[in-house]
RNA sequence: UCCAGAGUAGCUCAAUGGUAGAGCAGCCGGCUGUUAACCGGCGGGUUAGAGGUUCGAGCCCUCUCUCUGGAGCCA
């Protein structure tokens, strides 16, 4: 029966009889024997067998070539060598299935480009095999963060007729052969039909029944964005409280990056020390920094003196009224707090019709988290809860109402004041793991112009 | 989509407009415990694609494709 080699590897005894299956890393031959590097993806670390060429199975060395696949039986011993702990000391060798020399992948380094086009195999290299652990991992800490304060999972439709925010170009859904706007009536909804761009109003109707709940699943958009940060398809969470104002908004994002640090640090500490050794050396000490210090806290309009008062000569100009842009976000996180920063209360032009209007008339309640590396991580706000206001400021944006008539109705029958936010799952990953790029931490990545897997 | 840069052996990279090369990988051999093993030998090329300038182009020019960095949009 197999053992995993985590398992085998995390041991405080010998054992006498045990069977690993694996991937061969590298074979180091030498008079006689052989070294096997096995690896099975249970953990980062390989096993490094011991084979003697008299092993039955392993007459004929040669076939285990990197990337073939087989199974050893023999028993677990200490290593007289030093570089492991361990060692299995082979009584059989089955090769299970050969790699010949074309075998793309090499015990010495590749670029994550040329990974990235063979994404059929890069989930075996060091780095893809940790951020692969550790993106199932935090997915799990997702639901163990949410679940432990009574927050309930809703699934929102991935097909959707309404286009969340106006804005935003949607990946079209159509069985129609032709043209799909001629007879939109005739095609499989009876209506126009895309991938969501976001599940938050549907989260919203369902925060409005059951108090806290929360979505987590995947999300498009057909931008054409061609940048380390987006992608066209990516995972979205998003939790919606009702009785909740922009503070308590606020806190909950707070409390979820700071525990999702401290859980990639506690549960995945060999793939984080992995990470901080080749990908970012200040990886740990940030995510530790994260975890144990209060978020900064400042309003758009401080946001924008701060900026101005700097004495830096920004590329894009800062002032109230226009969206803060990269360069300021980073300057913000990154020089001026040296510390997450979260900003709230942006002007209302520059923010979606559903945010929760501030008595000032000018400002709504929207609140994005920063943090140093990534930029925008978090994007929400407390949600518009009026009727009238919203109807108003569903004309301000100039969208229609009665596109919006089952969401106009939330406040129509037993309103509350709620809010919420949206997270990018693979954002979250950049952050955890110091891997710069988006299509780095998500198994088959979606951009313009790339499905090639 | 815009700006900049890049594309040479399976991989990582060299090569003043003048004979395309190295390391690694692979193959063959050696080595009694290796650790990205080591030592010796061998094979390996439509220089991204198309066109142009030139006696001569990997190198200069034009177009196309792809990738990278930055920007916009955002999560």
């Amino acid at each position: 029966m197999r053992t995993l080699i985590r398992h085998l590897l995390a041991t405080s005894e010998p054992a006498d009889s045990v069977t690993i299956q694996g991937w061969i890393r590298t074979r180091r031959d030498s008079k006689g024997f052989s070294f096997l590097e096995i690896n099975d993806g249970s953990c980062l670390a390989n096993l490094q067998a011991v084979v003697d060429h008299a092993t039955p199975g392993f007459e004929d060395p040669h076939p285990f070539t990197t990337g073939a696949s087989v199974t050893v039986e023999g028993s677990l011993v200490p290593s007289p060598a030093a570089g492991q702990q361990w060692e299995l000391r082979a009584r059989r060798v089955t090769l299970v299935g050969p790699a010949d020399a074309t075998y793309p992948l090499q015990k010495k380094g590749h670029t994550l480009e040329f990974l990235r086009t063979i994404a059929h195999l890069r989930p075996r290299s060091n780095l893809f095999g940790a951020v692969f652990r550790v993106r199932s991992r935090l997915a799990f800490a997702v639901h163990q963060f949410f679940q432990s304060r009574d927050f309930v999972y809703v699934h929102t439709p991935i097909i959707t007729a309404s286009d969340c925010e106006g804005a935003g170009e949607m990946f079209r859904v159509t069985t129609l052969k032709g043209d799909p706007d001629a007879r939109p009536e005739a095609d499989f909804f009876g209506r126009r039909a895309y991938l969501t761009v976001s599940g938050q109003l549907e989260a919203e109707i369902f925060a409005c029944a059951l108090s806290n709940v929360y979505t987590f699943g995947p999300t498009f958009r057909a931008e054409n964005s061609n940048t380390a940060r987006h992608a066209a398809e990516f995972w979205m969470i998003e939790p919606e409280m009702a009785f909740c104002d922009l503070a308590g908004d606020m806190d909950l994002a707070e409390e979820f990056v700071k525990a999702m640090a401290r859980y990639a640090l506690e549960h995945c500490p060999e793939d984080l020390a992995f990470f901080n050794k080749f990908v970012d050396k200040s990886l740990e000490e940030r995510l530790r920094f994260v975890a144990d210090r209060p978020f900064q806290r400042v309003s758009y309009t401080e946001a924008v003196q701060i900026l101005r008062s700097s004495g830096r000569a920004f590329e894009f100009p800062v002032e109230y009224g226009l969206n803060l842009q990269s360069e300021h976000e980073r300057f913000l996180t990154e020089e001026h707090f040296k510390s997450p920063v979260t900003v709230f209360n942006y002007p209302r032009e520059i923010k979606p019709f559903y945010m929760r209007l501030n008595d000032d008339e000018k400002t709504v309640t929207a609140m994005d988290v920063l943090v140093p590396g990534i930029g925008e991580v978090i994007g929400g706000s407390q949600r518009e809860e009026r009727l009238e206001v919203l109807e108003r400021n569903l004309a301000f944006h100039k969208l229609r109402a009665e596109d919006y008539w089952w969401y106009l109705d939330l406040r129509r029958y037993g309103t509350v004041p709620h809010a919420g936010f949206g997270l990018g799952f693979e954002r979250l990953l950049m952050f955890l793991s110091g891997v710069s790029n988006i299509r780095d931490v998500i198994p088959f990545a979606r951009t313009p112009g790339n499905a090639e897997f």
